[in-house]
DNA sequence: AAATTCCTGACTGAAATAGTCAGGAATTAT
DNA sequence: ATAATTCCTGACTATTTCAGTCAGGAATTT
């Protein structure tokens, strides 16, 4: 697994969305904006949350990103995963055939490394910040500094 | 904490000289061979291991590196920290000024990560494979291919 | 019809990764 | 002493990944 911030990016982006989830579909230029990410970069991201089956898009005004799972079902692992498409350490892929057709010496670490940082990062769910009081005071105020969600007209009724 | 191969090929190298300890110093000639690393890219790496105090370096013949602790006190939180030399994962570097001067939305997060991740690296230490029987058979089997060890007249005695 | 937003693909620059090369310094063996 | 071995250093190059740019098309809402 790489851990870089490709990954750091995406789950931001996602935090941000799970963040909003009652204000409906965020969209990538909000993102861009508040985070400091660049939009197209985003853009590339979300092509691939989005064919994991992690969010979903909604074309037109209004539109934007949703989750395509509740926030309790998504974890940092399966963001990271989804952008860095990689999980396992070992040089051979699992196979064991890393030295001649036998493991090589550190086979059995760089396995053992793998399965306890993806039960690690699988175990941390989105929802485990987007309820805490100081994380909500937090998106008030940027909200009310960007000036998000002033003009939706699908949220008045 | 940003996790590569850089990381990996560190780590493998001091398994390889953690389980040679007690046939003295390990060249980096043999590392190399027997692991598929550079030579060069390895004497990189191992600058900067020796400088962070992991390990110590043997001139002349019969020479090579050897560990500068115990196994059961190099983690690999610090081999990885050593070639890649950064810990901290939030954006702002822990100063928690990400975003207008106030945390970003997801510093709490990578905050927590950071801990976690450092916490589960050093706790893995050197030694929890140095004495496993099953890696031990492989060391010799590899060992014999590659005819390591042969002539060692230090060792004679 | 116009505006908004997702969506795609090709392209570019910058940084990190990985490897190369040339040469010097310390130590051991002959 | 000399030669061989090995660490050690710094500069250089190639490849890959990261990050961002650009142009344009598709779906949806107003």
């Amino acid at each position: 697994m790489r851990l870089s911030t490709k990954g750091r990016y995406a789950v931001t982006a996602m935090m941000d969305i799970a963040l909003h989830e009652k204000q409906g579909p965020v969209t990538l230029a909000e993102i861009s904006q508040c985070q400091g990410i660049s939009l197209s970069y985003l853009e590339q991201l979300f092509s691939k949350l989005r064919k994991q089956g992690l969010v979903e898009g909604v074309r037109g005004p209004g539109g934007g990103y949703r989750l395509a799972k509740p926030s309790s079902q998504i974890s940092v692992a399966d963001i990271i995963l989804s952008v860095d498409e990689k999980l396992d350490m070992t040089k051979c892929g699992g196979k064991g055939n890393c030295s001649n057709g036998e493991r090589c010496l550190t086979h059995q670490l760089w396995f053992d490394l793998s399965c306890k940082l993806y039960k690690f990062l699988s175990g941390i769910k989105l929802d485990q910040y987007v309820n805490r009081p100081e994380i909500n005071e937090l998106v008030r105020k940027q909200d009310a500094q960007y000036g998000r969600f002033l003009n939706r007209p699908h949220l008045a009724a």
